[in-house]
DNA sequence: CCACAGCCTGGAAGCGGTTCCAGCATCGTC
DNA sequence: GACGATGCTGGAACCGCTTCCAGGCTGTGG
């Protein structure tokens, strides 16, 4: 089957007969190395140029041991869920950094336990020269076999359990403290929030930010609700709210997506928006300009979450100096607060 | 820098030494070749658990000339635009299939001109075993350079001006369709049409189904405007064709971001729907569901064409016997028609 | 004129596997 | 008992590139 077009690509031997040297020489040429005259050069670059000549990528990988290939794996329970916005805005940003470099990007997604330990076998065998690793759970077996591999590895976001020594993650615990701030700015008082699952860092650290507000404000968080960063959970959370806090005046959701199902519910519960009770959202991915009223919401950007992510990786697999970072959130002003 | 747990992993002549056997005997078992003898394999096994030994990926790629690596490439104008669900659904179709397989994905996002160099450069190389093709336009550049690097490639949707040898689409034609023969069933007859970029095929024959479907059904094609399948395009092309055929009862737009474009324009217009106006959209991503109303739409599995793609390039690069198709469409009812 | 430093050069040894092949037992058969 | 067929085996070549190293050349200063 197949065409047979695939005409042998020529090889670095052939190159140097060519050009009349020997292979160590076009070897040297073609890595820019010192020690190559003039002549050589010249009749190298004709050589490969004449032939077509492109090097191997996977004997040079064997020869260097470096294989060009970055991971970014994804790890979560439901696949489906990956069709989130979300993370297609995170291999946006890590494809647009890895432009400048000559990394490709190998996407894990290590959801089943198959994909797991596929993924395992793929750093244990070399197959990636550095990985970047995002929404684990702070149990995540992944985070000790990526340690155990002894690869260079970043996280998007921080585990909840222990700290990784490079991350690079969201201002979380300052956005929330903004969206709370906010609230407090317009008069509101009691405000309650729902939080993301608590189970993660971003769900912790959000719930930190607005109950932090709240004291500083010299008041005591009013309510919360748990909810797991889902339409459906910000519904459900509003409604038990509404029941135990029929006063309340805000609400801080720590998703746009479960801010968006608490407008409904609020809607449905007959109160209106942002007169009787103001909502902020967290994220700004979109759906928050299409909600009704559109939501105020925190701005994270999850595409510098990507670059980011990347340029620290790239330090790392080059042996330069780097540092874990936090980037800033900022408040967007719409009409539901 | 960083830790030095990097513990060389041992290597195949190590297992062979521990063993007692030659390499080739160890690489016979490594690979479950025939004519190895009981006590061979067993030392070798014993030797590789001991060892904690795994096969190098690169030299073995390089002895084999397989990467154990294929290529999903994304052509857009827009890297922006990947964060549509669409290409979430893609990869979580594709990465599905190749959980199956002892192959990886590697994404290439290839809007820009580096971005089409790095992958150019990717395949020359063989830096991958088979290529999947996504979204490209029908004079894209990429299609030439694919063909000439005699590689596997299988095609997502099929370019408009040829159709390749192996492609995977879902049925355009007859989903647009099932479409306007469900809004002729209602007894509509003024219907118009919201195309996509007719500079693609999905557009085109979404459009072809449309016209089928009226001439068919003993009608002249009633009114038609084009868009680009966003949700701004449909909402402009709505009101083109309300201008221009104020009776109309009825739409079938080609994206369900134009069907909810369109419905915010005959909102707006005063027009209700499907009293006065029926729609029918295309896709069924998750956006017919939160429209107001819920949109009918011509349902295609995105996913699907991911795992099929996979599947697809799988057996040609096994080098069996495989053959090109074409999924289904269904209509999905809900309340705008 | 010689010693020595410094640049180029090609040979050869790697990277870590797979695979061809000749050689050697062992077996069953005539 | 001689024979070929069969099953295992290890040596060696190979995949295509990088890199170390010894040696030859040139040029400079003493």
């Amino acid at each position: 089957m197949a065409t047979d077009t695939t005409r042998r690509q020529p090889t670095l031997d052939e190159v140097a007969a060519r050009a009349g040297v020997s292979r160590s020489a076009a070897s040297r040429v073609l890595n820019k190395a010192p020690h190559v005259s003039r002549a050589t050069r010249d009749a190298v670059e004709r050589a490969i140029k004449e032939l077509g000549y492109l090097p191997n990528r996977t004997a040079r990988a064997l020869a260097t041991r470096q294989t060009g290939i970055v991971a970014l794996a994804i790890s979560h329970d439901d696949p489906e869920l990956f069709a989130d916005p979300f993370f297609g805005q995170v291999i946006v940003g890590v494809s647009s950094a890895l432009e400048e470099t000559d990394l490709h990007l190998l996407l894990c997604l290590a959801s089943s336990g198959r994909g797991r330990s596929r993924l395992t076998n793929l750093l244990n065998t070399r197959g990636v020269d550095g990985i970047m690793l995002m929404a684990l759970r702070g149990d995540d077996p992944l985070a000790h076999i990526v340690r155990r591999a002894g690869l260079p590895a970043v996280y998007g976001g921080r585990p909840l359990h222990f700290t990784p020594q490079w991350y690079v993650d969201s201002d979380n615990l300052g956005g929330a403290r903004l969206a709370t701030e906010h609230l407090l700015g317009l008069g509101r008082t009691r405000i309650v929030t729902i939080t993301g699952e608590l189970g993660t860092e971003a769900g912790t650290a959000r719930y930190r930010g607005y109950r932090e507000a709240m004291v500083m404000a010299g008041l005591t968080p009013y309510g919360m609700a748990e909810g797991d960063f889902t339409e459906a959970s910000g519904a459900a959370a509003m409604k038990t709210l509404l029941d135990n806090h029929p006063d309340l005046d805000a609400v801080f959701a720590a998703s746009d997506n479960m801010a968006a199902g608490a407008l409904r519910a609020l809607s449905e519960a007959g109160r209106s928006v942002p007169a009787d009770v103001a909502v902020v959202g967290f994220d700004d991915l979109g759906i928050a300009e299409r909600t009704d009223p559109p939501l105020t919401t925190v701005h994270q950007s999850i595409q510098s979450l990507g670059k980011e992510m990347t340029r620290v990786l790239t330090e790392l697999i080059a042996g330069r100096e780097t540092a874990s970072l936090i980037l800033p959130t900022r408040l967007v002003l719409r009409d539901s607060a």
